[in-house]
RNA sequence: GCCGAUGUAGCUCAGCUGGCUAGAGCAGCUGAUUUGUAAUCAGCAGGUCGUGGGUUCGAGUCCCUCCAUCGGCUCCA
């Protein structure tokens, strides 16, 4: 007899071994169809497995993500069967299951696959899938699996097999196609209804660039075709949201083929928009005790060298800038702390008293990035950090590090991020050459950021070799529309820099003391912020940041002065208008201010001049009426305060 | 940098297998209309069809180079 409790806590009795699914159907047959993959023991087990001993079982539908991973992961055998029925000199190499569907990599060789493909692989990946195929598992030996695969010569599962133990090595059969597989299926090919290959792309086997190129075929399914509907859709409305396309709209910014590639240009909008935003950490960091500086765009090739950069990265930067005669070598700066270490340097000597010293600057950096990386205002070739460097004392690390944080949720808050997550990038063991700095110093660094963030109680994740090279950090990770992760505040702790370009204060003791350095960056750059900002606000930004947050209507020239009269008594409030004479229709402006998420419209004719009031319509439609125009600064007043948090320190 | 796709007016897009003077809607300009909450009417103007080369009697259309953009990979101070 063996006992198989659920997650609930309750225990099935069997006489005998029971396969996953008679377990299911036993709880009931309703159920029993739902479910397409398990876990035993917490170990990934088919539904077909038969089971043996006591332990525990989960069932997985497709509603838990361990069953759309089966689901999709399943949906790629069948995707590598059609593709070794149109391509059968294609070489499959592996096909997992990832966050949203599924992607194989295949050594095509000499053929060359794109979308035009696409849809006679799907149309025969449905008519497969209708043959409810099961799929069964089957072990095989080292030797066995090494002799197939090297009888058709497919040298990638050949390495993938000699990487694996004797014993361990299964393989996953359905209809006409076998494949190396560890396992983790839906129950049969049937329940696979709807299929969309979705793109195709170049990738590195191993993920490795000096390795051959294989082609990825990305694709998603799903057990309705209702679902793949709506999911087509949703990618549509994400679109929608691109930064690129709103940013366009809205006339933030652009890009010039002439100024040159990945160098954003700010519209007076956008320009606008991100001088708001830089007033607003400005206000917050003067609170928190930072000091401004500025310092130049360029620095001598010396400068780098002493920091290290040189060595690592001045092969794949913009290379220098030469003077006419005197041989000299500029760089364009990539990053702002070494001028932020020579401003501590050439300031007069601080002592223990005088820190911690947080310089902070608005710095444009410039960035060599390979072509086929730039994106938008999330990867450019020149961009902004509001940048800062605090040079503390070791016992001032945990505070300041710990204040830091605070800013970066402070900024967070005030703008709608919630659904961020925090991640402790560490160096990589394994490769110590890629850091600079004594094994020590990383050991407290990396010590003072975990301390932190668990006395912040924040969700974070660790990422073991994410680390910069000359110090640990902690990112925080934002998503853009489509899924995608973006790192946007930045937290490092940095006790190389200090000793590399020999910065010192004198301690209570009278001797000579090496102080710690923090960067940081919550916004990370102002690019990159407002990017996936406009794609979390889909440009309806939060009221205190909007370039033009009222627009004024005068319905005729002759109530142009009363509108002027309007104007100037918000703008005395701070608030920004834009007074427009109806050349046109009405209807013909309110679209115009809709476009450009005007958030509020003001209508103002004969009625309003004789009773001082203001025609109030809010972005989206709704009519608040007419009321005076104390009253609606008022609102304007109190809906600033809503959504702009105050900063306590 | 690599794999695949794309590039036609300010914007969104038509332009079939090469063949009349390259089209439409929106935006713009001019005029008419004076209207209180999502598209008033008429007219005008706007394009070295991304760049450079080639094939051809003839290229927006076919081929090659480069540039830029998009989806990925690699990278990311």
């Amino acid at each position: 007899m063996i006992q198989i409790t659920l997650p609930d806590g309750s225990i099935r009795e069997f006489d005998s071994a029971v396969t996953v699914m008679d377990v299911a159907k036993s709880i009931s047959d309703g159920f029993a169809r739902n479910v397409i993959s398990a876990k035993f023991n917490n170990e990934t087990v088919e539904t077909t497995t038969l089971l043996t001993t006591n332990g525990n079982l989960v069932l997985f539908t497709w509603r838990d993500d361990e069953g759309k991973q089966a689901f999709w992961h399943s949906t790629s055998h069948i995707m590598a069967q059609v593709v070794k029925e149109l391509y059968p000199n294609a070489k499959l190499t592996i096909g997992p299951s990832i966050e949203r569907g599924f992607y194989y990599d295949v050594d095509f060789g000499d053929v060359s696959i794109s979308d035009k493909d696409f849809a006679k692989i799907e149309k025969r990946m449905i008519e497969i899938a209708r043959g409810k195929h099961e799929y069964k598992m089957r072990a095989m030996s080292k030797e066995d699996a090494l002799a197939y695969y090297k009888s058709i010569n497919n040298e990638y599962k050949v390495e993938l097999i000699e990487n694996l133990d004797d014993g361990t090595i299964t393989f996953c059969d359905h209809d006409t196609f076998t494949d190396l597989c560890r396992g983790g299926h839906i129950p049969n090919t049937g329940i696979v209804k709807a299929v969309k290959i979705l793109s195709v792309a170049g990738a590195y086997w191993r993920g490795d660039e000096n390795n051959k190129q294989l082609t990825r075929l990305y694709g998603i399914s799903f057990p309705k075709q209702k679902e793949l509907k709506e999911y087509l859709e949703l990618l549509e409305e994400a679109k929608k949201r691109d930064h690129r396309k709103l940013g366009k709209e809205l006339g933030l910014f652009t890009f010039s083929q002439k100024v040159g590639a990945g160098l954003p240009l700010w519209l007076p909008k956008g320009a606008a928009l991100r001088s708001r935003l830089e007033d607003f950490l400005k206000k917050a960091q003067k609170k928190a005790g930072y000091e401004m500086v500025m310092t130049p765009h360029i620095g001598q090739k010396e400068l780098y060298v002493t920091s290290g950069h040189y060595a690592k990265y001045g092969a794949d930067s913009f290379q220098p800038i030469t003077t006419p005669k005197e041989g000299e070598e500029f760089l364009l700066k990539p990053m702002n702390c070494p001028h932020h270490c020579e401003v501590y340097n050439n300031m007069p000597p601080f002592s223990y008293k005088d820190l911690p010293k947080r310089f902070a600057e608005f710095g444009t950096v410039y960035r060599y990035e390979q072509s086929g990386e730039l994106h938008g205002l999330t990867r450019v070739r020149g961009f902004t950090q509001d940048d800062a460097h605090i040079f503390c004392t070791p016992d001032q690390l945990d505070t300041e590090f710990k204040a830091v944080i605070d800013l970066v949720l402070y900024v967070f808050g005030s703008l709608g991020f919630e659904n961020f997550t925090a991640q402790v990038s560490l160096r990589d063991p394994e490769n110590p050459d890629k850091y600079i700095g004594s094994d020590e110093n990383w050991k407290k660094a990396e010590n003072a950021i975990l301390n932190a963030v668990k006395d912040k109680e924040l969700d974070y994740v660790i990422e073991t070799g994410e680390a910069a090279f000359y110090g640990p950090k902690l990112d925080f990770m934002v998503k853009d529309a489509l899924g995608r992760s973006w790192q946007l505040g930045t937290i490092q702790v940095d006790y190389n820099l200090p000793e590399r370009f020999d910065l010192t204060y004198k301690g209570s003791d009278n001797q000579t003391h090496r102080p710690v350095m923090i960067h940081r960056a919550p916004f990370g750059s102002m690019e990159r912020f407002i990017a996936v900002l406009l794609e979390h606000t889909g440009g309806n930004f939060p009221l205190w940041l909007v370039p033009e947050q009222i627009m004024i209507l005068s319905l005729s020239e002759k109530y142009e002065k009363y509108a002027k009269k309007v104007s100037d008594s918000l703008e005395n409030h701070e608030i920004r208008t834009q007074i427009d004479n109806r050349s046109e229709t009405m209807g013909k402006k309110i679209r115009e201010a809709e476009m450009n998420k005007i958030p509020y419209m003001l209508i103002v004719g004969e009625q309003e001049e004789k009773d001082g009031t203001v025609s109030v319509r809010k972005h989206g439609g709704e009519d608040l009426g007419t009321i005076s125009i104390d009253a609606f600064s008022e609102l304007i007043k109190s809906e600033i305060k809503s959504t702009l948090l105050e900063f306590n320190v």
